[in-house]
DNA sequence: AGTTATTTGTCCGTATGTATA
DNA sequence: ATATACATACGGACAAATAAC
């Protein structure tokens, strides 16, 4: 229940109140949040607390909006490995709208950049994680009897 | 000037304009953006629309706002260097308001974090650079005279 | 097919609170 | 203290996209 003498906004209340649904799996991914009217009336605030809620989940990637359907709660993308080069920087920043729509990056999305002094890549960081090199071998263990790993090439 | 007939949103043709000057220097790191008041007076636009903007560009981490003061540009962290052990997983995603309050993170900034098998370490985005070790010295040139470079690496 | 209802997006105005200058 | 400025919350209105019929 929302507390107007808190001294915490309405509007982040109900944030917390819904990513707290969203963590323990009461609003699975995928599923749908009621609607701003709803939430509003339920909640006795206006819809503009309820905007502003949602604006909050958005940013921290929780939830995705679209106009006419019902906010959904956003499912996990499937990542894909990255192998970063010897020597590389690794950053993240948010990106702009223009590399947004550029790369299809939904809101609150990290864009990740590996960069070598040759070359520089950018990943969405819902769909991309970045490993570094194994651990190098110990002397003498160093092409061992092959097990899992091929020693020539991963393809 | 905003265009009411355009179809992008004035509150997206607003944040654009105000990127643009970032981006050109017109509004150089540290400088104070013109107050909400003072945007919706010259641009005509409500002072709802000139928030909206402000959002935005504070979503993408160009711009900080303190209640009371005028809205400044951003100026770039200094970066600390953070080795990335091997065989370590790095991923990105926007932080919590608890995590943001916790690390002292500011709106718009990713986090980073760096994953081994023992330990997992968390990093503001704006404040740190993962970088990979560096390539293997090339067989014959290891424990070389000690330059800068390596005699055979491209780099 | 089309028409209506629902839902989110945008924009306006106003008021009040709270922090800064 | 007064003025300025951002944060929050309310209300209303219309547009645009979707869903339902």
């Amino acid at each position: 229940m929302l507390d107007r003498r808190a001294d915490v906004s309405l509007y982040r209340q109900l944030a917390s109140a819904l990513r707290d649904q969203i963590r323990h799996g009461e609003l699975p991914p995928g599923a749908e949040l009621p609607s701003e009217s709803d939430l509003s009336k339920r909640h006795g605030v206006s819809r503009d607390v309820v905007r502003d809620a949602m604006a909050v989940l958005r940013a921290e990637g929780l939830i995705a909006t679209v106009r006419g359907r019902r906010a959904m709660v956003r499912e996990p993308a499937v990542k894909v490995s990255v192998q970063a080069p010897p020597a590389a920087e690794i950053t993240a920043r948010m990106p702009t709208v223009d590399e947004r729509r550029h790369w299809n990056i939904l809101e609150g999305v990290p864009l990740i950049t590996v960069r070598t002094t040759d070359m520089e890549t950018h990943h969405p960081a819902d769909r991309v994680v970045v490993h570094t090199a194994p651990a190098p071998a110990p002397d003498g263990a160093l092409y061992g009897f092959g097990g899992d790993e091929a020693p020539s090439d991963s393809g």
